[in-house]
DNA sequence: CCTACCGATCGGTAGG
DNA sequence: CCTACCGATCGGTAGG
């Protein structure tokens, strides 16, 4: 793309180019309705666009969707990840991780929950790399945890005994049922028993070995 | 329908009319795919019939998803409920529930896991009755711990201070997310998580208050 | 970024 | 249970 295009394209007045505006449209309507569910048509006649004028900044749909995936990504590290690394290193870590991601599910980042829960139900039937770049997203949570929780056993701030794997599955478990709750009737009281299982799964692991 | 139509209605080898291997193999792609994907022609195409052939059984795609979720609310009926109404009630009854609902999982019944927790997922953004149907079958099994719950600390098998709601929760997130998993490569490794999850949580809940 | 199209597939109908 | 259709919408293209 020439720079006589690029100093061209004309600015919303919000600051951000129309390919921003579009991409994160469409993580907070996939974060609803599913990555899958997502069709150009709707999605140009929801940002008053023609369908042919939003297709040209992607070339096909998987680029759409990929582009799509990677704004979610940038604003799950931006809500989660970076405030995750200003704690210190073992059980701070992890509290803030589980911490900041119910945060990012009450504020809520996404109408819809997690983008990369309700993302994931969509796209597991279909290979290809779709799939792969959400799954690879999703995962990444889990991994995370067990790396924490790794640290803060070689710190002595959890017991020895705790399998990291089994903790990470426990503590994604019940935040991941928080976001499926996100836009139903017991979205409030969801996110409470998220919070409350975080702390007492915490509390086990802090005591004695599981 | 007349019963000269009845009488005339081919059977197949198996025993099984038409009308139920229709709801039965929408019911295993819906568990994979979701309850929104499910298209008439593909469905058609799977089983070899026409789409009018097959759309002439049920009037209208709503009529077809409402039919697919009761046949496999009585597949889930008699996975699990059945075995659960033979144990005893209280704490017998919870270990059943939840080891049947494992063993559902694991099986599997359904090829893509729990029928409910898929659907759950594609039907949440669209109001109507094929959503009003999946949440509330969705909704059962936790209605069911709850009361489970109520009547083991009725006969003191679970401390009084356990907060029924809570556990419910927390059980249903660990289960659903090896639902979730059951497709993936760590299927087997999250059927152990969930069941030793489900094995902690309950041992948990009779030693003390949560 | 637009209008005007393309073939394929969607849910559904007519008629048998 | 079938063939032959219908209008609407899908992803995508031509041309500007």
């Amino acid at each position: 793309m020439s720079s006589t295009v690029k100093s061209s394209r004309r600015r919303r007045s919000d600051g951000l180019r129309t390919y921003d505006v579009i991409v994160n449209a469409a993580a907070d309507l996939a974060s609803r309705e599913g990555l899958e569910s997502l069709t150009i048509g709707s999605l140009a006649a929801h940002l008053e666009m023609s369908k042919s004028g939003l297709f040209a900044h992607f070339g096909s749909k998987e680029e759409l969707q990929l582009a799509t995936i990677e704004a979610a990504r940038k604003r799950y590290v931006a809500a989660v990840l970076e405030p995750v690394m200003k704690a210190s290193p073992g059980l701070a870590q992890l509290e803030v991780l589980c911490a900041r991601t119910i945060d990012y599910l009450a504020k809520p980042e996404f109408p819809g929950g997690c983008f990369f829960v309700t993302a994931q139900a969509g796209v597991r039937a279909k290979a290809g790399n779709v799939r792969d770049a959400v799954l690879s997203n999703k995962n990444y949570l889990r991994r995370q945890l067990v790396r924490t929780v790794k640290a803060a056993q070689a710190r002595k701030e959890l017991a020895s005994g705790v399998d990291p794997e089994q903790l990470a599955y426990q503590l994604v478990a019940v935040m991941d049922a928080a976001s499926w709750s996100i836009t139903g009737e017991h979205r409030d009281t969801d996110l409470k028993h998220a919070a409350r299982a975080v702390r007492d799964i915490l509390r086990s692991a802090r005591s004695r070995g599981r």
